[in-house]
RNA sequence: GUGGCCGUAGCUCAGUUCGGUUAGAGCGCCAGGUUGUGGCCCUGGAGGUCGGGGGUUCAAAUCCCCUCGGUCACCCCA
């Protein structure tokens, strides 16, 4: 095979995430686990490939949908896809397992979608997210919503909005949509193109358009509030008390209407600010009340959210929040003989659970200790001639002028582990 | 999928307007100054298919075409 006429790179919109990215992801994706599970959640992993059906359930009208699916024939002829997302999964795994309710899961995982990469959007982006099924109670509206916020606090993030709406049930949406659309018919020659389009395809999607002439048109398009039954305004608005009871704060957003079509009632999303590029959004949810449904399994209430880490990760920076990556290597082994006792003690180290290294092939004295100084190490420990022949090993603090001492060699690691090894 | 801008050393970038000797800088890396001591300093060194392919020309990093990638916006969304 003839070597290709360029070296091998990602595909497009993909990346290969490096130290210390990836410290910062774990980091973020532990967080979240342990907030996600102090609230009784349980992780679930679904996987990354599913019969394209389980996704076009998450909207036939939309562009996740229609456009930027990684779909595919199988080698036995199913259609398959990429998930795009993880809400359409979980729903399907609910149905395939019939687990008690309230399931209650968290997640966290990468998504494929085939658009054009830009800041803060790529093909395959991670999320971390959690699902609540079997429960129509606004309470569990007003905890998940929580939830989110309370992990973007913790993870760091200052300056978030939290933008709220409900977009009714079932049949308040179809007579809604209706509306918008019969509206938007009469003002057709005003919209721009594009916009036209959408409204035919899906009306509500013009609401929350960016273009300055569609948005003089929009600024007098029916209002959802006008169209909600009054059970879906009691529960919005038992949600909204609940938000107020436990001191989340948001903003009511009456066109907020969220990407996917399975939405119902409750829907939210939230916004960094510090992020002044187009893909500001780094996490949005709502209820689902008739997914499971529609995936063959019984009525069943859902509700969930995703956030996206790629965005909460470049917000973070915009913040200028703190990103120091403690180093893992503790003690640095500089060996001036053959390399063997480098080898022994950094074994004997490590089993002691103690970060160690060395640098192989040897050196000057210099090039290990410039090696040591990079690796990050509290200690060197340097062994030469000398400390062999007297059975000591030498301990050097790299982190301040301390004189260094000989310590016997057998009690290098009860040393090191009496001296600390932070700070 | 559409449009603007950009691809030069490991990294950040000069050089491209108006083609012309061995393509430069800073940082990083390696070595020496200091035959057993990192960080600061000094000296030296290695390292480049100028994204890739084709074309124009006596001559291309520089001009033209194609292509790949990045980036920003539209669209869409986490």
């Amino acid at each position: 095979m003839a070597a290709p006429d360029q070296p091998f790179r990602t595909l497009a919109g993909m990346r290969d995430l490096l130290h210390p990215e990836t410290a910062h992801r774990r980091r973020l994706t532990a967080r979240f686990a342990e907030l996600a599970e102090l609230a009784g959640y349980q992780e679930v992993q679904p996987p990354l490939v599913e019969d394209l059906g389980v996704f076009l359930r998450v909207g036939e009208t939309t562009d996740v949908v229609t456009k930027e699916m990684y779909d595919f024939e199988d080698k036995d002829g199913t259609r398959v896809a990429l998930r795009p997302e993880l809400t359409a999964g979980v729903a399907r795994a609910f149905v395939q397992h019939h687990p008690q309710t309230p399931w209650k899961v968290w997640y966290a995982g990468a998504n494929f979608r085939h658009e054009r990469p830009q800041k803060g959007r790529y093909r395959s982006f991670d999320q971390v997210g959690v699902e609540a099924l079997g429960v129509d109670d606004p309470d569990l509206d007003a905890e998940v919503v929580t939830l989110a916020s309370m992990s973007l606090a913790a993870f760091g993030l200052r300056r978030v909005r939290l933008l709220v709406n409900s977009i009714g049930d079932h049949d308040d949406r179809a007579r809604y949509v209706e509306a918008v659309r019969s509206y938007l018919d009469d003002r057709r020659d005003d919209l721009s193109e594009p916009a036209r389009a959408t409204a035919e395809r899906n009306p509500l999607r013009v609401l929350d358009t960016k273009r300055p002439q569609d948005l003089a048109v929009v600024a007098d398009a029916p209002l959802l509030a006008d169209h909600r039954s009054p059970a879906s305004e009691e529960h919005f608005g038992r949600v909204l008390a609940g938000l107020d009871a436990l001191g989340v704060s948001y903003e009511l957003a009456p066109r907020l209407v969220r990407g996917l079509d399975y939405y119902r009632r409750t829907t939210f999303e939230f916004v960094a600010e510090a992020l002044d590029a187009a893909q500001n959004a780094v996490g949005g949810g709502g209820r689902y009340d008739g997914l499971v449904e529609d995936l063959g399994g019984p009525p069943t209430d859902g509700i969930g959210f995703a956030l996206g880490v790629d965005r909460i990760l470049l917000a973070l920076s915009a913040e200028g929040a703190p990103d120091e990556v403690a180093p893992s290597v503790q003690v640095f082994v500089v060996d001036l003989t053959d390399g063997a006792i480098a080898r022994d003690l950094t074994h004997e180290l490590r089993a002691a659970g103690i970060g160690a290294d060395r640098r192989f092939g040897g050196g000057s004295l210099k090039s290990q200790m410039k090696a040591a100084d990079r690796s990050g190490a509290r200690w060197a420990v340097l062994v030469g001639s000398d400390e062999v022949a007297a059975g000591v090993v030498t301990v050097r603090d790299l982190r301040s002028d301390a004189p260094q001492s000989a310590v016997p060699r057998d009690g290098l690691v009860a040393e090191i582990r009496a001296r600390g090894t932070t700070t």
